[in-house]
DNA sequence: TTTTTTGTACGTAGTTCTACGTATATATTC
DNA sequence: GAATATATACGTAGAACTACGTACAAAAAA
């Protein structure tokens, strides 16, 4: 039988390592590497001549994380699929993740025989997913689809530094605009993320790994 | 040579599995069990004949965490070495983790190697701590000595409450107080937790755990 | 018992934040 | 080429936040 391949993406280097591995002990899957994130992830399949069947991607990483990784690669290398990998099992991550393509949704507490059921499932019939995601998939149809909230780049520098103590004048003298020009991107934001205020933003920011802690 | 017992304490099943993975994987060590929390392992601990010689543990765990844990192993069982493991490299925590007698802290984003190497070196010095951790420890000690900031009851009430969207008026309603006296629970926060601001307030209780996010 | 700490509260002044309307040059899209 | 979006910036007014000094009763500590 084929050997097929599997290329983990996870920041935690030990944790990486560890897991491949895990999947190296199975039967007829093998780690060609590992990567720290999405970019290394990007830069690796464009030097490689063969392409892995399946990416196990964390999904909170820094530089690049799972969900937009998984979006670029379901468009450049839509043979791939990519089984996320995850600690938390907050509803709105899962289903940004799926509909960024990802074929299935692990928890990192499930029994390492699942990791590689789900391995196999994917190669076989294209995705695998455990009861519970399909569950809170079920309900999230009743609530609202979640809102598509791209943050721009310059939008995303300013929240990092919101996450600070500094005034929004102070703000501007790092990015170099006018206080006024960083009133804009704040009402922009608080409009956007439905915020009232500062503190909104800061919380905004932690709960969506904007800044890391 | 002699094999050495290393137990894995974690609450990610898949984790804990990969990491035994890769400690059964080095020369002379064996992970003859696996546990998903504190109680757990002094629940196994306690039913054992043998004890191993290393515990590798999770800082951060629902029921009983790493640093509690860690405090009554070394009370009960201090012939037991913990080395701690963890994705955070809070200062705070590293501290707390040492002080409750762990003999190293490993970052979750080290080299395998230096997992190996960390554990030869405990069993033989009694010990192990990269470079990294020293440092911090050193550059806690210039800070001052024992800053013991423990908050009061109504502090951490109000703590909370100002990780949310309200104003201080809005929270002084909810804690059944005048404003006026929010003011002074903040401006003694402020000069205790030395930071200028209700942001600095949200970022020092979510690095110390004080609100769940 | 005296002293200190804690929890509560007020006043004032200055700084920072927020809301909202407007504007303009450059890019992008249609 | 026209319409739209983006990044930049200003003005004004009011709300919220911060600093600092003060006060007093109850509780705790010395």
């Amino acid at each position: 039988m084929k050997t097929h391949h599997v290329i983990i993406v996870e920041d935690h280097i030990l944790l990486s390592q560890a897991i491949a591995g895990l999947v190296n002990s199975f039967d007829n899957f093998e780690v060609p590497y590992i990567c720290k994130n999405g970019e290394e992830l990007l830069t690796q399949l464009k030097n490689s001549n063969t392409l892995p069947e399946i990416v196990l991607m964390d999904v909170n990483m820094p530089i690049l994380n799972g969900i937009e990784t998984t979006k670029i690669i379901k468009k450049e290398y839509p043979q791939i699929s990519v089984i996320a990998l995850s600690v938390e099992g907050n509803d709105e991550t899962i289903i940004k993740m799926l509909k960024a393509g990802a074929k299935g949704y692990l928890l990192k507490d499930v029994e390492k025989e699942v990791l590689e059921t789900a391995l196999k499932e994917v190669l076989e019939t294209g995705y695998y997913h455990t009861k519970n995601v399909a569950n809170i998939l079920i309900n999230s149809l009743n609530d609202e689809g979640p809102s598509e909230n791209k943050l721009k780049e310059r939008e995303i520098e300013f929240i990092k530094l919101v996450c600070s103590e500094l005034t929004y004048k102070e703000i501007a003298e790092k990015m170099f605009l006018s206080p006024k020009t960083i009133d804009g991107y704040r009402d922009t934001l608080f409009q956007k993320l439905h915020i009232k205020n500062k503190i909104g933003l800061v919380l905004y920011a932690i709960k969506n790994k904007i800044v890391n802690l």
